[in-house]
DNA sequence: GGTTAGCACTCGGTAGGATCGAGTGCCAGG
DNA sequence: CCTGGCACTCGATCCTACCGAGTGCTAACC
């Protein structure tokens, strides 16, 4: 562990370059506040932090800034806990008090609150749709050919399956008229309703052919997209990412990870698995993520975790704002898909 | 109008700067097949094309580079019709044919095909939600104080919209049941089905208050959100910006830009208005892309014009291939949803 | 022993200067 | 009207000198 001088030094280095991404000499450090010694000391003090992996030097003869270890101490035992701005906090309240409507949109915008707060990329990745009962079962028809199977689940999602009738046969597309497909719409919802999105129980006969086709069809769509139904992804903010950056390479990188949904996913939930807020560099697990941080967090719907929101920005990010910026959103998103 | 010589000489400077964004010589243009004379002749050329404004020096003693006039001349007189790369016309053939689901994925799908096709920004606007019937309206309860207006229409949107039970007064989340929601749904349903999702009718009333504001509460949510539902837009391949431009400002610029999803929409709209399919640096009507050409198309469902597709990228693109791309793309997408 | 002032040293960044060469405009001859 | 030739321009590249922020070390100091 260090002792409470190195830990300032560290400290005011780690918010020096955070806020003008210069390498940080001991001149600067020394009159920073804390730290009531003189540059000569803190220049032995941060050779010993070098010594034990906290800070580098780009080059022999320049300044100090933080390791990935540095950064990580910071966040752990430095980072001043930190509240919202005054106007983020007002910005968040006006936020969900305003936000109504569907689900994807909320999270979508979500993501964009997150990236607006923190000048830096916001990640929300949504709730499972497997964690759901099924609250009502709707069969449309839409042309001769084709139909819609409606499913709406008890945490407010819709799922929407087309459904092609001729490729059942002929028979199926000539002989389902409106009243076909409305038995058969009734029989699935007296069926499914109330029992849970990921096990549907099979349909015995109901003595019509037809209809017995129409809700197999159906039955089959859903259990089909239960697997393939990539978690959806939002991302907004992607522009902070060439703000954060100088080297237009990293850009690239960065905005080519957040492309890859699944990519994303998987970065969230792996840094959720290993029970982290915060990932920096190589912690995110992804090569291409080593000047990046993630802050993530799960949220919550009815008590039980649902999905995940995040921000990634570059390493040298503005830890304490942007955590609680991520903490707030979590909170207040829960709180939001919770009550109704 | 330029003589045919000219025309082969700006033709050639054009392709030469799309593929090596290098200014151009006259020497390189003289090896080009197509000009048979010597790199004087060329050169002479070249200043008279100078002096009619379709090329520029970006200092003495440098090539030629195009100007906009020079882009707007190669795309309408020079551009050979391209046909789609035979791989290329493999990935939209397998895409469509792929293609499933929701409405919502399939165009979101669609914006990320345009821009793995052309390597730039590919944009996809939404069909105009009003321009459709509506085929099934269904009332479904969440929790005592919440419930969910399902529409689905009959281009195949299915809309939801979140109603606050306790909003309308206590009254109505306490005596609103089962039954009651069921019959509101009923209500509704019959109420509805068939009308154009612009012009809802007014309802009377059913002898039972609770229903009717149920009702009541629903059409207005309908109403309501008609209006302030922004078309849907959708963007892939934003990382391939970071890849078409070496100035990381106009990275950032173009990136924030296409983030304003109001301005991506009506920038689209205001291209398709002045009838144009392309449109290169200042003719998008935006300042900040004037290093810009955009590529747009207009899309149909069943014979109507519903929303548009486009590609975003350098005003040095490839503009053959990416014209053909979006033609294509534009067409199958009609098709696909046209089909059912 | 820890702290500090002093000092020699390092080395990236910047500015000035020379050089190179791709490319031009122009002219004279075919 | 086209072309070979030629003087000229000027960005790009390379080199050098220099500056100064910052370091490590040592010797004095408390």
């Amino acid at each position: 562990m260090l002792d409470e001088r190195k830990a300032a030094i560290l400290r005011a280095v780690v918010e020096e370059y955070i806020d003008t991404a210069q390498p940080v000499g001991s001149a600067h450090v020394a009159q920073a506040s804390g730290v009531q010694v003189s540059s000569a000391t803190v220049r032995n003090d941060m050779a010993a932090l070098e010594a034990e992996g906290y800070l580098r030097q780009p080059h022999t003869s320049a300044g100090r800034i933080p390791t990935e270890k540095g950064y990580r101490f910071f966040v752990d035992h430095l980072a001043p806990p930190a509240r919202l701005r005054g106007d983020d906090a007002v910005q968040v309240r006006a936020f969900f008090d305003q936000a109504h409507g569907e689900l994807e949109r909320m999270l979508h915008d979500t993501s964009r609150l997150l990236g607006d707060l923190t000048h830096y990329a916001g990640v929300v990745v949504g709730p499972k749709p497997t964690e759901a009962t099924i609250r009502s079962v709707q069969l449309v028809g839409l042309t001769r050919a084709s139909a819609l199977v409606v499913v709406v689940l008890s945490n407010g999602v819709v799922e929407k399956h087309h459904l092609d009738l001729s490729e059942a046969g002929p028979t199926l597309a000539e002989g389902a008229g409106e009243e076909r497909i409305a038995a058969a719409s009734a029989r699935l919802a007296a069926h499914l309703a109330g029992t849970a999105r990921s096990a549907l129980p099979p349909l015995g006969s109901s003595g019509d052919d037809v209809v017995d086709a129409l809700c197999d069809l159906a039955l089959r769509s859903l259990a089909d997209e239960r697997g393939t139904e990539p978690d959806q992804v939002y991302v907004g903010g992607t522009s902070r990412i060439a703000q954060a950056f100088d080297a237009i390479e990293t850009v690239r990188e960065v905005l080519g990870i957040l492309e890859q949904q699944l990519v994303v996913v998987s970065l969230l939930r792996d840094v959720l698995d290993r029970g982290l807020q915060v990932a920096i560099g190589t912690e995110t697990g992804m090569a291409n993520l080593a000047d990046c941080a993630l802050i993530v967090s799960p949220y919550e719907v009815d008590g039980e975790p649902a999905g995940s929101i995040g921000v990634l920005g570059p390493a040298r990010m503005d830890y304490p704002q942007a955590m609680a910026a991520v903490a707030v959103v979590g909170n207040r998103l829960s709180q939001r898909l919770t009550e109704g």
